[in-house]
DNA sequence: AATTTAGTTCTCAAAATTATAAACCAAAGA
DNA sequence: TCTTTGGTTTATAATTTTGAGAACTAAATT
């Protein structure tokens, strides 16, 4: 089992923290800190649950939910039955993407506003429809940066 | 009372519900919902409690974190003691700012992550490092391009 | 002075979330 | 076949969140 340092443990409670307030439960923040913040970069379940000091149970639902959200995998050795888990660090580029369709569906429901409220309110309508098209912009926008970024980046 | 017709209900629902998965507490978010779906810019805690069936300790809280957080504002009329809630249509812009600055927050917490790794593991550092700067270079470039869109938009 | 109004605050209960502990299960090993 | 291992599933308990209801307060009205 990997004993951590003060400086590990608080780093893993802060981007637990940071993963809490993104919706996760408590548990699955702090063993994506673990996975980040851990030297190896594979980890078993048995070190996950002895280092973090969680249940089996509390465990196996964070790393399924995790796994199923692709932001950790996990690898295998012949055998050995265990699995080895670790961060899937190439997948925040999907990540982004997904987060734009999110902001692209509140711009949906912002534009229904306006259609409800028909012209009762003008001015309103107009300052709804500057968010809603800043918001379109920005889910269309993102995307694209993101590609030039990448191709820049791989010179 | 406004009475509000189905459609106007399903609406504030699907408001509402994007707002909880936001962080919001679900009367908070109907409560924007409301206040985005109504014909009538402003409406009294007593329309709001009557319309949305919550109780007035539910709105009074929530009316006060949305007060708070700048989502909302009110008015009043000259000998009229109640206060006329609206929607604060112009602070997306700030909300846009600091969800920036959030990010760059997480950015960092990853870079701590590869200084406490240390050399251990480089290609690990060098793919987190990857993500760190797509971070930075979106906590910096989204700001430029809301501004750049506003000055393209007013003229 | 007594009452109404516009909320606020407090107490408490219901509901939802999260995690523990223990039972379970399938594969592997002895 | 019996036991161990690596989890999963199933109660169940603890904690947190949320909101209702009633009591309360300060200003305004009668």
């Amino acid at each position: 089992m990997t004993k951590l340092t003060s400086e590990q443990k608080q780093l893993i409670e802060k981007i637990g923290i940071y993963h809490e307030q993104q919706g996760f439960p408590p548990a699955t923040g702090r063993i994506i800190g673990l996975l980040y913040v851990s030297d190896r970069p594979h980890l078993s379940f048995e070190e996950i649950i002895d280092t973090l000091n969680i249940s089996k149970s509390a465990a196996s639902n964070a790393l399924n939910l995790l796994l199923q959200m692709r932001l950790i995998e996990y690898i295998t050795f012949p055998g050995d039955r265990k699995r080895y888990f670790g961060a899937l660090l190439e997948n925040w580029h999907e990540e982004v993407i997904s987060k734009m369709d999110y902001i692209l569906a509140f711009s949906k429901l912002l534009r229904k506003t306006n259609e409800l409220r028909g012209s009762a309110n003008p001015d309103m309508n107009e300052k709804v429809l500057e968010r809603i098209e800043f918001l379109e912009f920005l889910s269309r926008e993102v995307p694209a940066l993101l590609d030039k970024w990448l191709k820049e980046r791989k010179k």
